[in-house]
DNA sequence: GTAATCACCTGCAGGC
DNA sequence: TGCCTGCAGGTGATTA
């Protein structure tokens, strides 16, 4: 599931293979892929034809394309990969993938890019650019999420501070892409288990120095993982290589349900969240005393 | 204004 | 073998 390491790694090689080509013709096979893009398929093609790639940016989990000089001025192809998107850089000769959901041909006649996605919970958009909070251009849906950790302008103290501001659970926020953004299931699980603190744990009663905590192991893991190239389970993670990356073979608490605590031994526990899963060490994170309970401890493994 | 819940969507694993 | 159910989970709309 691409977090953000998985679409650093696809930006990075969007940089390397798109930028200063002209778009010639976008094809969309499926309305859902651009379901965000308000005037619809249509438009949306016929605002990227004769329009040049002039940069690859992200923010947290979006990512995007900026474009030459339009009409209206300048703007960019937004792109969320939600559960299983992929940009794809591919010959044209080569057979179209099952859930191929938007084709790019370059007038250059070299290779295509192309928007796969399984899930169809990812799709892409067209924006004009807007002035953002702190300075810079953002597509506009893309204003309101915060800076992620990876971000030269991230502010650690800030971060830590709209985390305790919340009156939720701790792993509710670190979710919450308006306080900090990039996180996602995997790397929140991963980052509190690095910092010993429980999901359930409540924002208001966290101190600066666990804020501190759990926000630099999520940077660090995150770091981690984009050295190693992402983390993937499965085929629905690649770069635009179609390459899968390899940080899942070092997670110590994501999708271990069952194994030992590589910390203490004791069995990883999976617990139910939010209609999904949680994986946390009984031992190094204790659950706190006064919220309600309500998990499962039976699993799935990994 | 803030927090919680649910729908969206497809493929796979497991049970019967 | 085939059907059914549960699970994976990020975002945005809706509800409280």
């Amino acid at each position: 599931m691409p977090e953000l390491p998985e679409v650093e790694v696809v930006r990075l090689g969007l940089a390397d293979h798109v930028l200063d080509r002209k778009i010639a013709e976008v094809e969309v096979a499926h309305p859902r892929a651009v379901r965000r893009h308000a005037e619809g398929g249509l438009d949306f093609a016929a605002r990227l034809a004769g329009r040049t790639i002039t940069g690859a940016r992200r923010r947290g989990k979006y990512l995007w394309l900026d474009l030459d000089g339009g009409a209206a001025g300048d703007d960019a192809v937004l792109a969320h990969l939600g559960m299983s998107g992929q940009m794809l850089v591919a010959d044209a000769t080569r057979p179209d993938e099952k859930h191929l959901r938007i084709r790019f041909r370059f007038a250059d006649d070299g290779s295509e890019l192309r928007f796969v996605d399984q899930r169809t919970f990812g799709g892409l958009s067209v924006h004009p650019l807007v002035p953002a909070t702190g300075g810079g251009l953002l597509p506009g849906p893309v204003a309101h999420i915060a800076r992620d950790p990876m971000d030269p302008l991230f502010d650690l103290d800030a971060a830590v501070a709209a985390v305790r501001r919340r009156r939720t659970e701790l792993k509710r926020a670190l979710l919450d892409q308006t306080v900090v953004s990039g996180i996602g299931n995997i790397y929140a699980d991963e980052a509190l288990w690095r910092a010993k603190l429980h999901s359930l744990r409540p924002t208001e009663a966290l101190t600066r120095a666990q804020g501190r905590a759990v926000l630099e192991a999520a940077t660090e893991v995150m770091a981690e993982a984009l050295r190693a190239g992402g983390t993937s389970f499965d085929a629905l993670y690649v770069n635009v290589n179609g390459a899968s990356g390899y940080f899942d073979r070092r997670l110590d608490a994501y999708g271990q349900a069952d194994r030992p605590c590589r910390r203490c031994g004791t069995p990883i526990r999976r617990d139910a969240f939010m209609n999904r899963s949680s994986f946390s060490c009984p031992r190094c994170q204790p659950r706190p005393r006064h919220r309600a309970t309500g998990g499962i401890t039976a699993s799935r493994g990994a």
